[in-house]
DNA sequence: AATAGTACTTTGTGTTGCATAGTACCTTAA
DNA sequence: TTAAGGTACTATGCAACACAAAGTACTATT
């Protein structure tokens, strides 16, 4: 992986999170159709990724899931916010808000093109 | 630490890198002026993480430095971006900027506040 | 009953931020 | 000139986490 795909990555990561929670707050989904949306996004997860993540943020009382029958496989866990966890992804919204302007300030006149 | 403040710093972390490399673009700096900038943007970072991360994109041939003496204390290094890192900071431009359309297309459309 | 496809789980690894402690150099002042 | 304090850089160890890869389980189809 080059430095640049790296870096780049690394970006990615960091809004990884409030991506996810963002659209399971936007109505109940389960893990494939988050990876459509994000791939829509240009945002690649994986499912070695997402899976770990969900778990994680359903244990630290941020997700709910049911699970539900599937017309063509296995039943699938559908994944809701809690009310925790819609407040915790409003302060999200906050957070990247700030970050875009800090980026914006240390970023900003720049000789480089 | 909170989840809270454990995701937000998550955030900062992956936009760390490029807003160091937009300071050095700016002009020759030292560590200290680099920590100094960050605070002002409300983007804290410490010794123990911009020393290595510098060391580390010098050795990837993005950076490079000059001792100089300084009129209250021990040499500084005083780093500037090489070419390479002329480059490679242009293009995190460009990523940083789809990042922020990727994460406003996800985010949008939200029923949360 | 066998195969293929979908969904979820588990394990291991490499990177990296950060806390912490340590080393080195310089200035100041007794 | 030497002790003390400040500044700057270095080194070590740990924990978190994205990701790859392999594995398990369930369903539908033939």
């Amino acid at each position: 992986m080059s430095n640049l795909e790296n870096t780049q990555a690394q970006m990615r990561r960091g809004v990884l999170e409030f991506c996810i929670l963002s659209i399971i707050g936007q109505g109940e989904v389960y893990p494939s159709d988050i990876i459509a949306k994000m791939k829509d996004a240009k945002l690649m997860v994986v499912e070695g990724t997402l899976y770990p993540l969900l778990t994680r943020l359903k244990n630290q009382g941020l997700l709910a899931y049911t699970w539900k029958e599937s017309s063509s496989g296995p039943p699938r866990k559908y994944y809701t916010l809690t009310p925790i966890g819609e407040q915790f992804t409003t302060e999200l919204r906050v957070t990247w808000q700030e970050l875009v302007d800090a980026v914006n300030q240390t970023t900003s006149n720049n000789p480089i093109s």
